[in-house]
RNA sequence: GCCCGGGUGGCGGAAUGGCAGACGCGGCGGAUUCAAAAUCCGCUGUCCGAAAGGGCGUGUGGGUUCGACUCCCACCCCGGGCACCA
């Protein structure tokens, strides 16, 4: 039987106390924000979920800074924007469906209402009225009218294009979902495919969205991450006349373009070189050299990514010769013209000068095949390597020569633009966003093709009355993993909205980026139906003040987000000002799991609901702030999970009112240690309030327990605890908790007050008149090393401090009778002796 | 190869030019208990020493400084990103 049945209602018991104040917030209106709420905003956002059932404990990390900082900001006074969304669409559901044949919507409701139970039982809390869904038809209504909008203005454009193939997923996939030539989901080998899709001119943005990354509170490494994607170079581009057989320009036929970075090297430039899918090999191909060249792009043409980008194998075999040649129009020297695989058509102009004494890959194929190699940079004297690269007077060019490498750059171009030869060009790495997707589980694309040929292209939108477009519940799921839409007669055939004639419906759907790269604008406003959100809404709450996320979607999702928000803006539907939509982004660091082997007695085999289970959400918020800086990669093994509720504990031993650990306390005049517990707790409050805001979560989870530290070591004194120092102490602490470990300090408050919501507090301010201290130790040193130190008053004056630390015992053992060279007074933190 | 991070006790980490190791874990000792768990209190970088005290100590080597985990130079190791982009 129970021994202790009077204890029982004393102990901290997170089961019993946890669910009531998460369904006290969940029917409250605390957390609910409306538009036209008079208060200061704060939006604060984590990375929209994909839906995979239960929180695991990376979403519980990422789910928990945000939440603290939704709470403390609510405890500020401010009117905070926390909504939460699923970002429904996606492969996931359909493999499911594929497996067991089902319609992947149940069983993507299922996993939503999953993740949803499962933050709340975390002690997430968010406005959960302005919830939205990728799948949700209201939503897909919008992204179908953005689709229309942007095929209008000529942001969507369907043209024939290489595109990457994963043969695994049966669809065509975005350059940045290719990773070392496999795809980014299934790890398949990327097959290149020629193919006509849907493109978004995302590379119109290049300019700005590269300039406008410079104002953003971003993670520099972010920044990095995206400028290196957009990829900006200067350089010229200029054609290279035509040779005829004697090495004469053919002046009536059209130059080959070439583009580079380094106009400068012109006259090093001892051959040029084609993209083996460059549309003028044939015609710069001589008939002796046709069977070679031919050979050669079959091979490059069958070759997959993987083995194309590798810089595997001999550069012997990575080109061939064309027999055609051009004129270096710097020297007017015909030089020869060859194809190799590494040199792209979907970069510049698909050719290149070369110039081996400038480029490794250019010194390199030159060797391998026996061609010229003139420096046209002179390397320093100690210079070693091959081709060189750096800075340095220009040789062997003419006009050039003398010149650094910026000033000819200069030159050449301008040189190049008189003769009216080529210019100054700007390329970038970006390319245009592949849009579509062969799947069934995503939002379909609102186009039909007329069998007439209306409208461009023979395609003309869905009219508008038909949105959204929904694929229809009837299908039948393909085990080769087809969409199937493709054989769904039903969906397929329609008229054409121009002609009336017959025509079919689109069966690609858009990529799962399209859904997540406009949301944060929704939760604005999800209510509208004229329009996707009200733009005043949008200029309440835009940008999102704090996003918060994983930086695996450094490149991906955050340059798309970056692009709709303009698109939007430019189109009207986003108030015009607004270029970017996340101010702040935090990135936080992954949980990995068994950095050792996993075992049971650590825990560490445990999920976040098993865990919240036995022991509760406020322990494990806890161990996850305490652990490690947010930014940083944690191991789950690293938790400590039982140190935090051992702590919990304790807090709720000294706060509870109905513990037995404060038998009693004292009134009057408060005596000195009670007021050095004053004075921590307004150095706490400080401390505290700074820590939260530049998401030093650690070292406010250690300041926590420090204090309480404290606080039991003053309770326990024989002259036992002051009662209004000690209300304060415990009632600050309370507060300064709340956002970290919502549930425990609601409790221990509404015991202590009557009810009362403490996260409908406002937050604690330290007095400043209390923050200082009256004495402190200083450190006496000699030279440097710290011999003794003093208890001293703060406002000790620099004399007083220098004769306190000769007058040492121990400084004068360590001066052994010598008189010190000098002494630096830091009063009233330190003194150094200089022996 | 280039660009970012990072390297501190047995472990996670703290300290942004001024007491290295806060806080937690683990360990050791004590109190309480018939006993244990829980709880409370104390100790816990390392070496020498009975102690007082002292030597050594933040990846390595140099430098700046009265003073360096912290700033500068060179290097080593770990993690991440980029890498035929002309």
């Amino acid at each position: 039987m129970d021994d202790y049945p009077e204890h029982e209602a004393r102990r901290y018991n997170p089961a019993a106390i946890e669910p009531k104040w998460q369904q006290r917030w969940l029917d409250g209106d605390l957390y609910q924000v409306e538009n036209d709420d008079p208060r200061d905003t704060r939006y604060v956002l984590s990375m929209y979920p994909y839906p995979s059932g239960p929180a695991h404990i990376g979403h519980v990390r990422n789910y928990t800074f945000g939440d603290l900082l939704v709470r403390y900001h609510t405890m500020q006074g401010k009117a905070v924007l926390s909504p939460i969304g699923f970002d429904s669409f996606g492969l996931p559901a359909e493999n499911a469906a594929i497996k067991s044949g089902e319609h992947p919507r149940p069983f993507t409701d299922a996993r939503i209402e999953e993740l949803t139970t499962s933050l709340r039982r975390m002690g997430a809390v968010y406005d959960n009225r302005r919830t939205i869904k990728s799948h949700d038809p209201s939503y897909m209504y919008w992204n179908q009218k953005f689709f229309i909008d942007f095929w209008n203005n000529d942001l969507i454009y369907r043209t024939t294009a290489p595109v990457n193939w994963c043969p695994g997923c049966q669809t065509v996939l975005a350059n940045e979902q290719v990773v070392d030539g496999r795809c980014e989901r299934s790890d398949d080998p990327v097959e290149r495919r020629d193919l006509e899709q849907w493109f978004c001119r995302i590379t119109n943005y290049a300019q700005e969205l590269l300039d406008e990354l410079d104002d953003l509170e971003w993670p520099d490494r972010v920044k990095v991450m995206q400028r290196n994607w957009i990829g900006r170079s200067e350089g010229a581009e200029f054609g290279l006349p035509i040779a005829d057989t004697d090495g004469n320009p053919q002046t009536d036929v059209e130059p080959l373009t070439v583009y580079t970075t380094r106009p400068d090297t012109s006259f090093g430039m001892t051959f040029a070189v084609m993209s083996p899918e460059h549309p003028r090999v044939d015609e710069l191909t001589t008939d002796e050299q046709r069977p070679l060249v031919e050979a050669f792009r079959q091979e490059v043409a069958n070759k997959s990514e993987i083995d194309r980008l590798s810089t595997e194998g001999a550069i012997e075999k990575r080109g061939v010769f064309t027999g055609g040649r051009v004129i270096n129009p710097f020297n007017n020297k015909p030089i020869p013209v060859y194809l190799a695989d590494y040199v792209l058509m979907t970069y510049g102009t698909g050719a290149i000068m070369a110039v081996p004494g400038e480029d490794q890959r250019d010194w390199d194929f030159a060797e391998a095949y026996g061609l010229d190699i003139i420096r046209t940079v002179q390397p320093p004297d100690d210079f070693e390597g091959e081709a060189y690269t750096g800075d340095g007077p220009a040789i062997n060019s003419e006009w050039l020569n003398g010149l650094e490498m910026a000033e000819a750059k200069a030159k050449a171009i301008e040189w190049l633009e008189k003769r009216d030869l080529g210019e100054a060009k700007v390329n970038y790495r970006l390319r245009d966003w592949l849009f579509a997707r062969q799947r069934f589980w995503g939002c379909p694309i609102p186009m039909i093709y007329c069998d007439a040929g209306c409208g461009r292209h023979g395609i003309v939108p869905a009219p508008e009355s038909d949105l959204p477009i929904v694929a229809p519940d009837d299908v039948e799921f393909q085990p080769s993993g087809e969409s199937p839409l493709l054989h769904h007669e039903g969906f397929l055939n329609t008229t054409c909205p121009e002609c009336g004639g017959p025509a079919k419906r689109e069966t690609d759907t858009m990529d799962t980026f399209v859904d997540s790269a406009w949301y944060f604008l929704r939760f604005c406003d999800p209510w509208s139906d004229e329009v996707p959100f009200a733009t005043a809404a949008a200029e309440k709450f835009m940008p999102v003040d704090q996003y918060i996320g994983g930086i695996e979607h450094a490149i991906l999702h955050l340059m798309y987000a970056r692009f709709f928000t303009k698109a939007l803006a430019d189109l009207g539907y986003a108030p015009k000002d607004l270029r970017e939509p996340f101010k702040r982004l935090f990135t936080q660091g992954m949980v990995r799991m068994g950095g050792s082997k996993m075992s049971k007695s650590k825990g560490n085999t445990v999920s976040p609901e098993e865990y919240v289970d036995a022991h509760g959400a406020d322990s494990l918020r806890l161990a996850i702030l305490q652990a490690k800086p947010p930014a940083e990669d944690v191991d789950f093994e690293d938790f400590q999970l039982e140190g935090c509720e051992r702590f919990l504990n304790r807090v709720w031993r000294l706060a509870a009112t109905d513990s037995d650990f404060i038998t009693g306390v004292r009134h009057g005049d408060p005596t000195e240690s009670d007021r050095e517990i004053e004075g921590d707790t307004h150095r706490l409050i400080d401390r505290v309030t700074g820590e939260y805001e530049r998401w030093a979560y650690n070292t406010a989870v250690a300041a926590f327990m420090e204090f309480t530290n404290s606080l039991y070591k003053y309770v326990q004194a024989d002259q036992g605890p002051h009662g209004p120092t000690l209300d304060f102490a415990i009632d600050s602490l309370l507060q300064l908790m709340a956002p970290a470990v919502p549930h425990i300090t609601a409790e221990l408050w509404a015991m202590g007050h009557e009810g009362e919501h403490i996260h409908e507090r406002s937050w604690p301010v330290a007095d400043p008149s209390k923050l200082t201290v009256s004495t402190v130790t200083m450190v006496l040193q000699v030279n440097g090393k710290v011999r003794d130190r003093v208890e001293v008053d703060v406002d000790i004056s620099d004399d007083e401090a220098e004769s306190l630390a000769l007058a040492s015992e121990r400084i004068q053992a360590q001066l052994d009778g010598a008189a010190p060279r000098k002494v630096i007074v830091r009063a009233p933190k330190l003194v150094n002796v200089v022996a």
